[in-house]
DNA sequence: CGTAAATTTGCAACACTATTGCAAATAAAT
DNA sequence: ATTTATTTGCAATAGTGTTGCAAATTTACG
């Protein structure tokens, strides 16, 4: 289940080195990651493009799903719960270390409700906290 | 106080006119803005590197702030609490209109507190929710 | 008010990301 | 094994982010 072909061939993806090797990658990393994230990764030396439009794929199919930041850096993380296509229910929380700057899914954290003003709709709703994880701290802790 | 020249004065920044045209678009702006979309709505052609300086300016001031989105463009909105210099305490959500594609700030609306797993150290955070707004709701009431 | 000092602007320039079309290569279906 | 559908890589374009520097503007001050 945790292998990156079973992943391809339930999504009905067809099963190509580079799909492979970027959901591998997705599969050991304990954070988000952006698009040059991938590229850096790879060993084989995939075009930029190819990247960039399996990760899109990856997207629309519910395998991954996108981390606004603000500084023009979108990233992406592995979808834990099961995502249908087209629909993310990612409803968790996300963590972005100031220290080692890794993003990092909560999956245990659900993104609160909140009550909206009149007229207003919900549909889908991303909560980003920053601040520093147990890593970095503890490390800082250490070096003292 | 809702004067541009007196923002700028207080913030003991040079008074200039790219500035002031800047800022008054904020003070007018029902939602945020991408550094584009102010580009644009600019009649004076003012260099895209000054827009760019600008908004860096008007960041690290505490004057605006940045949005976070997963399309590549950061947005910008006006603080509307007293942020000092460097220190932003924005806790509110922000509403993506997904019809008009308008970020609308929701200043009564808090982010909420979150609980992290043992070692996390929270410092900022930010919620954004996407769904439809009373406007375009409305709008598309009347068509019917 | 006028001048010197400090800031800000516009331009040039470069890097990197996003995005699309198209022909060649590869995977899936038969 | 061969045909068909997908995917890849390359080329090319557009847009954004970012910096240095000289010219223009603003502020400070006599």
């Amino acid at each position: 289940m945790a292998d990156s072909k079973t992943i391809l061939k339930n999504t009905k993806l067809s099963v190509t080195a580079s799909r492979e090797q970027i959901l591998a990658l997705f599969l050991v990393a304990n954070g988000a990651l952006s698009q040059s994230d991938i590229e850096q990764k790879l060993e084989a030396g995939f075009d930029r493009v190819t990247v960039y439009r399996t990760l899109h794929t990856f997207v629309e199919k519910g395998i991954i799903h996108q981390i606004p930041t603000t500084d023009n850096n979108v990233l992406y993380a592995l979808c834990i719960d099961e995502c249908a296509d087209g629909h993310h229910h990612d409803d968790h929380v996300h963590f972005l270390c100031n220290t080692c700057h890794i993003t990092t899914c909560l999956p245990d954290v659900t993104v609160p409700k909140v009550s909206l003003p009149a007229g207003f709709k919900p549909q889908t709703k991303q909560m980003i906290v920053e601040g520093v994880c147990g890593k970095c701290e503890g490390l800082s802790v250490a070096c003292k």
